[in-house]
DNA sequence: GAAACATCTTGAACTATTTTGGTAGAACAT
DNA sequence: ATGTTCTACCAAAATAGTTCAAGATGTTTC
């Protein structure tokens, strides 16, 4: 196994336990100690998480603006995204108009989306989403104007904003990097007002979010979950979170993930 | 098996795992290790995927680029590009405001521009251009709005003209299809439009463009030879064309492809 | 066209570097 | 006190970098 898929599995179970010890990692990933030692020590070092003696326990989402870099965000729940994409992307009608918002779930929707073979009108404010959609001809794909942050394929700024704000749309895939049973969190302003914007635009909006990011808090609050017309996630989220969001009437429906 | 053939097909792999190892794609592809190295590298090297010990792991781009082989090959696989736009790149001054024409021959410099450690404000009307010199935190780089024609990466239309109309550039870089002793043609109405309004926004044009362009006519003509304040092309350049841009006062300047 | 020549690409052999898994003693928690 | 975890180190394995000869490709010359 790749060091950095290693990593990434790491961050994995991270995301689901809140709390390992190394020798459940070495186990669960069969690989040594040592090994686990020096990748634990890495990703602290990177502050993808903290060391505690004999484990590490999860601290990324723990600061509420922390973003990983792009190759292993999209690592990470790698299955799962593909999952929740693949689901996603059936629901597209032919002829419809659709927003996706930026991000790695979002982008696994995109990614099937170009597969189907009906035409569709998609506008969207991610350069890699919106070249993976181009690849298909009866895909009539639109970007927003925008500044790109480095390091992301992000766009946001006032010329983000004003493009979606003209739309009108009849679905609008949504990512979060946070969900608490009431409210959807991201990590900048930036981001939660564009996000607030293509929710704003679409007569259905689709929450595509992977069951690691239940439930915790990012810093700046877009929306409220009431807000969303479907919650897709995958099969890992707890019974206590799937309990919460139907307490509240939220439509969720959870995808298998494929081992 | 064609080497672009070859590179196509690991970035294809790459795009539906993530990473690979080196020994898979070896196997994958019956290529030896050494050559899957070479050619893993030299994508790297293009921007197209990150290199880890062991492997490769996708980019941004590498997921998304289905791209014909035909257009990697023409995007990365022409030194004549990549030296025009080494050059091109070097004309950038630090906290200059510059745009980039869509086109592979102003993506070659981009490419080098991103590898600058010089800050500089970026607007492009090409996703993949945009991709690549966001890996630079010091380029601040901005999007144009518009829509994708399927299998491009050229944004075009109404909002990527407004947005251009805006602004006030230091330099444009600006690709051309054909061009001749008088006049700089594209392959359609849309493009040629924008392209004119790049060259007004900016102080300074810079017409990048190899060596096979000369003296061709496309479709739709966007501007006279007059207008550009440089042309930047490779060696390879007849010295009838030398001849005819010189008798004209351009400014042209030849780059030796390199070995 | 065909032969002769130069150039580039490939795969293999070899060396250097990095990574890995193990071990021993020190530090730590209960 | 006792078992566990940490640090530091080592040898083995894997990967990266280098070099080279054989083959493929491209160019020139006749």
């Amino acid at each position: 196994m790749l060091p950095a898929k290693r990593r990434a599995r790491i961050l994995e179970v991270l995301g689901a336990e809140q709390m390992v010890s190394l020798k459940d990692l070495s186990e669960a990933l069969g690989i040594s100690i040592s090994t686990v030692r020096r990748d634990v020590d890495y990703l602290d070092e990177a502050g993808y998480l903290s060391r505690t003696h004999g484990g590490a326990i999860s601290t990324a989402r723990a600061s509420t603006t922390f973003e990983p870099e792009a190759a292993i965000a999209s690592a990470i729940e790698s299955a799962a995204k593909a999952a929740i994409g693949a689901v996603a992307a059936q629901l597209i009608q032919p002829g419809q108009s659709v927003l996706f918002d930026s991000g790695t779930t979002t982008a696994a929707a995109a990614r099937a989306a170009a597969k189907l073979s009906i035409p569709f009108t998609a506008m969207t404010n991610d350069v890699m989403i919106a070249s993976c959609l181009s690849q298909n001809a009866l895909v009539q794909t639109s970007v927003t104007g925008g500044t790109m942050r480095s390091g992301t394929t992000t766009l946001l700024g006032a010329d983000a904003v004003n493009s979606v704000a003209r739309l009108r749309a009849d679905i609008a895939f949504v990512g979060t990097h946070a969900i608490t049973p009431e409210v959807l969190s991201d990590t900048s302003l930036e981001l939660a007002d564009l996000k607030r914007r293509f929710m704003a635009a679409a007569d259905r909006v689709i929450l595509l979010v992977d069951s690691s990011k239940f439930f915790n808090r990012a810093f700046c609050a877009f929306g409220e979950t009431s807000a969303v017309d479907l919650v897709l996630t995958d099969s890992r989220i707890s019974a206590d979170a799937t309990a919460a969001l139907k307490d509240r009437g939220i439509d969720l429906r959870m995808v298998d993930i494929a081992p």
